[in-house]
DNA sequence: TTTTCGATTTTCCCT
DNA sequence: AAATCGAAAA
């Protein structure tokens, strides 16, 4: 029984009635398919009803679809439409990086890894290995250098380049013996120390062995070594590749070679690519478009126009606003509402009064009966969403700004989270340095020990504790070892009331912020949010490993609550809301200019950047910017916004 | 020698 | 707001 939708038979009530592109799309479930939809023309729409069609009128268990998307709010929104229509979870719908992480955990022993890695997930840590490494290899650990080896081994990685196909030394021919050199790094135009550029090779290879030998991937990693195993290990590739009946692969064009390969590998003819090169907004990790212009003549390929989210003004500047791109395909986007929408731009004098007036005008929309969940502030840098999340906090307007912005990042949510690493890996040093020093008594000098018997004796840091007779401490300090050990190894009792109570960090902290009490209770605050995520998992490693491996689907796992949604541009795209605020259009904001310049080829990226951030609002869309800084120093308002008046 | 304290610096975007 | 580095304290 093969059912092949159309006009009539789609009586769903909460459902669009799609149109000829779009059902087309929907029942091509044989072959490999093609689909460019610009902004609004309803390709999240598309792909949802596809995956409900394969399921319902094809027979395809929803085990066997591989959904991938660009951000973890994508998938969260993906996610909750699949759910909508078919009243249970997709498994595989998520970013390449969750759901490669799960194959990975299952199959690391198959291409040698340990599998209690943990990840290393921000630049601060990866940072402290680099500048070890810098100081080992004699090169000054200055932070701007210590950032352009950071960047480097980036651009290497997220462009599949393996250390192991490096040579040690570098002899490029037209890098010189001395003054600077001028290279492209991310689109940008850099200058640089020669004999800095020189030591790129070496510091990457060192850095892979430092990961490996802590145990540690990075985001990239997951990719890698994603790649590694369907390349090495053919009964593994075939597996997934027979598992995985259709694939389906969003946001196209902002993925990497490796993540394209992952794809070509385990691809089987049923390939359904999405994309929309004017969305092209992550150059800066690699991405290239080139998997949805490999498609060629043959290939079924099909093209969304007809935008059926915004007002006809906001389409007519988003039109205005794909004209002034230097790159692009010609294309225009059809508007179908009848309604026009409105553009607000407002210029304040200050960052102050321009919070001021988002807040007022929420509370005002608030007030007319408009649900929160139907407004949205943008950003393109989180610094402004910060201080937008306190302003509205501070007049009591419920709010959401991703976890990863202001959460994670602060020391007692490392701290638990370090903790927790330790227990899984302990073999990480970044982990285990941040938990031995926060023990009274304990620094740097003394963890390095430990650090040294761990290499001696090639065991985990944790034996190396148990070593502690090799270096004498006082009794006092013995028994804080013996205390940390046996929290480590306790696999029976909740871990983070281990932390808490047992190893006394909430003491330790008690007293660390004795004269803040405002600064401790928003720390106990955040842990009381921990334990909260915490909750319904178990002690053991294996319920602790897939505790801190959910953690990179935090904004997948987010639960849907009824509040004003905090986004920057970059993670809001494939969402839209009824009005949207587009908070500190400056020049230098949004385009943003590192260091002060902006490169012209940079400057078309941040404009794709715009029109992401436009052609998200379906009413009212309320671009907003300030003059000064409030001590006097001049901002510009935002070339683009030139553009669309 | 190692820890602790305080002044200084660092912050683009995401997984 | 947190990491870092040098100087003071233990
Ligand atoms: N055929 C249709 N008729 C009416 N409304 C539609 C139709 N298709 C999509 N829509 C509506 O248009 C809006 C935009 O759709 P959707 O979010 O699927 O677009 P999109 O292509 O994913 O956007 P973007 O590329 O910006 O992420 C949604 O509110 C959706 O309900």
């Amino acid at each position: 029984m093969r059912k092949v939708l159309n006009e009539d038979n789609m009586s769903n009530k909460n459902l669009p009635v799609l149109n000829k592109e779009q059902l087309e799309a929907v029942n091509t479930i044989k072959g490999n398919l093609l689909i460019i939809a610009s902004a609004g023309t309803g390709k999240t729409t598309t792909i949802v009803e596809r995956y409900v069609n394969m399921i319902q009128n094809h027979g395809y268990r929803p085990d066997e679809i591989l959904m991938t998307t660009f951000t973890n709010k994508a998938a969260k929104d993906m996610v909750s439409k699949i759910v909508k229509r078919t009243k249970f979870e997709p498994p595989y719908v998520g970013t390449m990086h969750s759901l490669f992480m799960r194959i990975l955990r299952v199959n690391a022993q198959s291409i040698g890894l340990n599998p209690y890695f943990t990840l290393l997930d921000n630049d601060l840590d990866k940072k402290k290995i680099i500048k070890l490494i810098a100081k080992n290899e004699g090169i000054d650990p200055r932070a701007d250098n210590i950032s352009y080896l950071l960047r480097w081994i980036g651009k290497f990685k997220n462009r599949g380049i393996l250390a192991e196909n490096l040579s040690e030394n570098l002899t490029i021919e037209d890098i010189k013996e001395k003054g600077f050199i001028e290279e492209a790094l991310d689109d940008e135009i850099i200058r640089i120390d020669p004999q800095l550029r020189k030591k790129v090779n070496k510091v990457y290879k060192k850095y892979e062995a430092e990961l490996r030998k802590q145990n540690l991937l990075d985001f990239d990693d997951i990719l890698i070594f994603t790649k590694r195993l369907f390349e090495t290990n053919k009964e593994v590739r075939d597996y997934y590749s027979q598992k995985f009946k259709a694939i389906m692969v969003d946001e196209a064009q902002d993925l990497n070679v490796v993540q394209i390969d992952i794809i070509g590998l385990i691809q089987n003819d049923n390939l359904c690519v999405i994309g929309d090169e004017c969305q092209n907004i992550y150059e800066w990790r690699g991405s290239s478009p080139e998997l949805v212009f490999s498609f060629n003549e043959k290939q079924k390929k099909i093209v969304l126009q007809d935008n059926y989210r915004s007002g006809k003004k906001i389409i007519s500047s988003v039109n205005k606003v794909i004209n002034a791109m230097k790159f692009k395909i010609d294309k225009q986007l059809n508007c179908t509402k009848e309604s026009d929408g409105k553009i607000k731009i407002e210029e304040f004098s200050d960052f102050e009064e321009e919070k001021e007036y988002i807040v007022n005008k929420i509370k005002k929309l608030l007030k007319e009966g408009v649900s929160k969940a139907d407004i949205a502030v943008l950003f393109r840098i989180n610094s402004i969403g910060k201080e937008l999340e306190r302003e509205l906090k501070k007049n009591k307007i419920p709010c959401h700004l991703s976890k990863s912005v202001n959460f994670f990042e602060r020391e007692e949510v490392k701290d638990i989270l370090s903790f927790l690493r330790l227990k899984i890996n302990p073999y990480s040093v970044i982990a285990f340095e941040r938990i031995l020093v926060l023990m009274n008594g304990f620094g740097k000098g003394t963890a390095k020990k430990f650090e040294e018997i761990a290499k001696q004796k090639t065991c985990s840091l944790i034996d190396s504790l148990k070593l502690h007779s090799e270096i004498k401490l006082s009794q006092d300090k013995t028994r804080e070892v013996h205390k940390l050990i046996s929290v480590i190894e306790n696999f029976s009792s909740n871990p983070i009331t281990l932390f808490l109570k047992d190893f006394g960090y909430l003491s330790i902290l008690k007293s660390k912020y004795r004269e803040e009490p405002s600064k401790l209770q928003d720390k106990l605050e955040n842990i009381e949010t921990i334990k909260e995520l915490f909750e319904g998992h178990e002690s053991k490693k294996e319920d602790i490993k897939n505790f801190l491996d959910g953690l990179i689907e935090i904004d997948k796992k987010e639960k849907t609550k009824d509040r004003v949604t905090l986004s920057t541009i970059h993670s809001a795209k494939g969402l839209e809301w009824e009005n949207v605020f587009l908070a500190s259009c400056n020049e230098k904001i949004l385009p943003f200019y590192f260091r002060g310049e902006l490169d012209p080829m940079k400057r078309d990226s941040e404009l794709r950047l715009f029109y992401v951030a436009i052609s998200r609002a379906k009413k009212s869309l309320m671009i907003s910017h300030h003059e000064t800084n409030g001590w006097g120093k001049e901002y510009e308002r935002s070339s683009f916004i030139d553009l669309i008046e």
